[in-house]
DNA sequence: GCCATCATGTAATTAGTTACATGATTAG
DNA sequence: CTAATCATGTAACTAATTACATGATGGC
C-alpha cells in the first residue's frame, strides 16, 4: 500500500489537514497516486495510532492539522531506501490507447481527438501548477510537473501520428 | 473497473486461456494495467455469464480457450467510445520519485542508481518484446512498446540530471 | 438568505492481493 | 526422477470506491 507512504511524504514537507491532503492528491500527486477523502481520514487515524503522525493544531470547523513525527520520517526513509518497489501500474488511459486499433477508423478518430484535447487540458493544468510553484518559491513536488511537461509532448506526438496515419 | 475491458480487449485480438491472459498482463499490458490469475479466472467466469466471452476449445490440463463474442465486441466499443475515461493513476514508482528530495543526498544517490538500473532492465524487456512482435509479423499491442521506448529516455534523463546535481 | 467551499466522518460494496490448494506435462 | 512450467481454482484479507451523512464559514 503506497497510500500510507504517500500521505507520510506529503506531511514530511508540510503539516496539513485531511482536507488539504485530499487536494494535494488531486493536484501535485495526481499523476502518481489517487486517493479520496474517505480513504485519507481513516489512514490519518491509523498513522496516528502507529505514532507516525500527530495532531499539531485545530482550526475552524473541527479541522485538525497533522504533522509527521520523527518515527514517521524514519519509516518513510526506510520504505524509500530499503523496501523493494512494487512496479505494478494501473492507468486506464493507457489501457484505452493500447486497445485503440480494435476500433474502426472513424471511431479511432473520435477517441484520438478526445485524447489530444485531454493532453492539452493536462498541459494547461501542469503549467498552472508550475506557476504556483515558482511563485511560491519552489516546492518539493516539482518532479510531477517537470516529468509531466516532458512526457506530454511524447504522448501528443504519438496521438498525432495515429491521427495522421488515419488520414494518409 | 478496467480489468473487465482489458480482458475483453486482449480476447478481441486473439482467443486465449486464462493462463495466457495472465502472461499478457505481465508483458504487453504491464505498463497499463496489472492483474493476477486469481482475478482473471473469476472475471472470465463473469464475462461468460454476461455473454461477452465464450469457451471455444479445451486443451491439456483442463485448459479452456476463451473467445470474445459479438456482444463482447459491442460492449468493448461502447466502453472505448462512449464511456468517459477515468483518469486516475496508481504508480508507486512515481510516488517514490516525487518524494526523493526528502532523503539526504547519499540516500538519494542509492535510490537514483537503483532506478537507473531499473530503467535499463525495462528497456531491455521492451526491446525484447519489440523483437518478438516484429518476428511475429506485427501485433496489436505495439503501442505499449513504442510509447515505452519513447518515454524511457525522458525518465532516464531526469534521473541522470538528479544524480549530476548531487555531484556538481 | 443562499450557494460554494471548507471540513469531517462512516457504511456498503467492489476490486485487488496474498495465501492456500491441486494436479498435468515436458525438458533435462 | 525431478524441477520448471503449465493450468486452474478458492478463501481470507486488505484496499479502494461510492454513497450516505452532517455541519460550519464566507462571499455575494
Amino acid at each position: 500500500m503506497s497510500l500510507r507512504h504517500a500521505v507520510l511524504g506529503l506531511l514530511a514537507s508540510h503539516p496539513a489537514t485531511g482536507y488539504e491532503l485530499t487536494q494535494k492528491f488531486d493536484s501535485s500527486l495526481s499523476h502518481a497516486w489517487h486517493a479520496s477523502h474517505s480513504q485519507i481520514y481513516p489512514e490519518l487515524g491509523r498513522l496516528a495510532e502507529s505514532g507516525f503522525v500527530e495532531v499539531v493544531g485545530e482550526g475552524a470547523r473541527g479541522s485538525r492539522t497533522f504533522a509527521i513525527t520523527d518515527g514517521g520520517r524514519a519509516e518513510l526513509s526506510r520504505w524509500m531506501v530499503e523496501v523493494e518497489p512494487t512496479r505494478t501500474v494501473r492507468n486506464e488511459t493507457a489501457v484505452r490507447w493500447f486497445l485503440l486499433f480494435l476500433l474502426p477508423p472513424e471511431e479511432q478518430r473520435v477517441v484520438l481527438e478526445r485524447e489530444l484535447a485531454h493532453t492539452a487540458a493536462e498541459e494547461a493544468m501542469l503549467r498552472e501548477l508550475d506557476t504556483v510553484i515558482v511563485e511560491g518559491g519552489g516546492s518539493p513536488f516539482h518532479p510531477t510537473v517537470t516529468l509531466g511537461l516532458r512526457t506530454l509532448p511524447v504522448m501528443r506526438a504519438w496521438l498525432q501520428e495515429q491521427l495522421d496515419a488515419l488520414d494518409g
